[in-house]
DNA sequence: AGAAGATCGTTTGGGCCCGCACGAGTTCGC
DNA sequence: GCGAACTCGTGCGGGCCCAAACGATCTTCT
């Protein structure tokens, strides 16, 4: 899509190699264009206001979703954030020895753990959101308000379906032909 | 945005914590749309379709570029999988030692590497990409053919912003202050 | 011809990412 | 009460991810 090749040629590749299977093209491109603007914006994020601050696209929507609510227990962060729990795990543990984050313990259920920002992880924020949303508007900029807003809105739309029929269709597809194990993941002890 | 948290609670938190300073929602949301709705259909994917060949979402993308294309060199496939020349690397060594992929040399320049799939690589995807065109297309169901086609060139647009301006924006970035090397990455050898 | 420079794929270091197993902690049922 | 069932965050294994350094190869300039 965005390599040597046009945009042409490589409908003619995808003709030559699946020609006589029925295919949907109109789905194909708008999910492949999803996938390719989250990593173009993911990447220019990173190398710009990011990158001043040397924190990932993830320790930083981590550090943002934490720095909104002003403190919130790491199962509703990973959500906010989307990402797994174990992940969370790791990146807390990136962020809380670099001093921008701190864990603390929730008073009645001992198994919660709350996290909230240090006074420098909250400087830092102060200072970096104003140039991170500066960095959103020069992304959109091309868009007219009427694009930007039925972008989101359809966005929002795709999001929501996998959130409601997502599971469904995932048990449907597993009921037709059930799953191997992942080859990855820790193994059972024994 | 698709937690326990409703968009109204979140807009309001929001408020709170920025009160005063001017911000561009409409980007904030475009922006965060974006990336959401990618994670959600890469995680469909690796949870569906893709789990049943126990290959991730990157992988696949790779196979797929080699496969309509026959035969590639390595820069190239990386390029238009939207991946690092480095992560390509691992992620053919993985693909190679499954099988799946092969490496070749180029008649004059020594250089350069060619992939293409093995017989067993081709047959993989010659049953596993109807399905992932399947699951496309459910991704997108709740949309008009008006609003696919909308979305498609909208986010087609903002790529191609990102491309042809994203540069110049980050060397402009970079002028009123240099970033600081990345934390990460290989250290020079003496 | 030969040195200087460009470009290729690979290596390295640090970090994110997931799924699943696990132990600590809580709630439910009786 | 008190064990069974659930839920929480963390540990672990395998894999992706990037920037920068690097050696091999090719090109360009003198």
């Amino acid at each position: 899509m965005t390599g040597h090749h046009t945009l042409q040629e490589t409908e003619q590749a995808i003709q030559r190699r699946l020609g006589d299977v029925p295919l949907r093209h109109d789905a194909m491109m708008a999910v492949s264009n999803i996938y390719r603007a989250a990593a173009a914006i993911r990447q220019h994020f990173e190398s710009s206001v990011l990158r001043g601050a040397d924190l990932t696209w993830t320790a930083f929507v981590v550090l943002w979703v934490v720095w909104i609510w002003d403190e919130m227990e790491t199962r509703h962060v990973a959500e906010e954030a989307g990402i797994s729990k174990g992940t969370l795990t790791g990146v807390v543990k990136t962020l809380e020895g670099r001093g921008l984050i701190e864990r603390g313990s929730h008073a009645t259920d001992g198994r919660l753990v709350l996290l909230r920002l240090t006074d420098k992880g909250q400087e830092l924020m102060r200072g970096l959101f104003p140039a991170f949303n500066a960095e959103e508007a020069f992304v959109v900029e091309r868009l007219s308000g009427d694009e930007n807003r039925t972008l989101a809105q359809t966005l929002r739309s795709v999001v929501e379906h996998l959130e409601e029929a997502g599971d469904e269709r995932r048990e449907a597809l597993r009921a037709e032909s059930p799953f191997p194990p992942r080859r990855s993941g820790r193994r059972p002890r024994s």
